[in-house]
DNA sequence: TATAATACCTACAAAATAAGTAGGAAATAG
DNA sequence: CTATTTCCTACTTATTTTGTAGGTATTATA
C-alpha cells in the first residue's frame, strides 16, 4: 500500500485547516476530522517541522496553514508523513542493502513506477481534496 | 509500499522458470533465485492455482511455466501474489468498511492512482525482467 | 515393490511495521 | 496565577508480512 492511515490523516488535517480561515486548536481539528487526538499531535509536529503549517502555543493557540491549499501537492505532503512513498523496498528503505542492485533487471521498472506515482501525486493539491467545489 | 518481498519472489521464481526450458524442481529453483524454500512452496502453490505454472509430482517432478514469458504482465502476477495492489485501504481491503466513502473527496484520487499503477504494471511482462537481453 | 525425490497441505512462529496512548514540560493569553 | 494550548519522549498494542515445522500424497526408477 502506498498511502497509509497516517498520510491520509495528514491530508485530512491539512484540508481541515484550509477550511477554517485562521488558527484552529488541535483539539477541535482532530475532533472535526476524526483523527485520534494524540496521533494528530504527532502528525502535526511533523507538518510543522516540514514548514507546511505554523503553530501558536498557549491559550487561544492552534495551527494554521502557511500557504493557500492549491500550493501543496499531495506528493510533498505524503513524502513527509509516510514512512516511504516508494513502490518497493528496493527503491526505498532498503535500497542500499540489496546486493543484487547492480545487475537486477527489475530495479529499473521499480524506479519508473516510483516516478509514475510521484508524477501522479504531484498533479493534485489540497484544493482537490476540499469538499464542496 | 506496493510490491512486497512476496510479490518480488514470485516474479523471480517465474523468470527463473522461464530461464529453464522445461521442468525444474522447487529445491533447485529456490536455491537459484535465493528464495527461502518453504516460502517458495507457498508462493508456488498460489501460482499453480492461478494457472500461471504447472506442476508434476513425484520423482523428477517440478514446475514449468505455462505460457511464454512475454505473455505474463507484472500486473496479473502481482494481483495474485500481493495481499493488495491498491494504493490505499480505501480502495483495497477495507473499501467496504469506510463510512465516509459516499462523500469522500479523496476517494476518486485513490481510484485514479490505482488505475495509473495498474496501467503501468500492465505494460511490462516477465520478458522485461529476464537478464541478458 | 521398495525407495527416494518431489509436490502439496495445515498450522504455527517470528519479525517488522503501523497505529495509537500516557504523562507530562513549556509557553502564553487573559 | 490559571487555564489552555503546543511540544516532547517514551511506551504499548494491533496488524501485517515473512518465514518455519512437520507431515501427507504422488511418482519415476532401481
Amino acid at each position: 500500500m502506498i498511502v497509509s492511515t497516517r498520510g491520509r490523516y495528514a491530508l485530512r488535517m491539512m484540508t481541515g485547516l484550509a477550511g477554517h480561515g485562521g488558527s484552529v486548536s488541535l483539539r477541535e481539528l482532530a475532533e472535526e476530522e476524526e483523527v485520534p487526538f494524540k496521533y494528530a499531535e504527532a502528525i502535526a509536529r511533523v507538518l510543522v517541522k516540514a514548514g507546511f503549517i505554523e503553530s501558536a502555543r498557549g491559550k487561544n493557540g492552534g495551527y494554521r496553514l502557511v500557504r493557500p491549499p492549491e500550493a501543496y501537492t499531495l506528493a510533498e505532503v505524503l513524502r513527509e508523513t509516510e514512512t516511504s512513498l516508494s513502490a518497493t523496498d528496493c527503491t526505498g528503505r532498503k535500497e542500499a542493502e540489496c546486493p543484487r542492485a547492480a545487475t537486477c533487471p527489475t530495479l529499473p521498472v521499480w524506479r519508473a513506477l516510483d516516478e509514475t506515482v510521484n508524477e501522479f501525486l504531484s498533479r493534485y493539491t489540497l484544493l482537490d481534496l476540499m469538499p464542496n467545489r
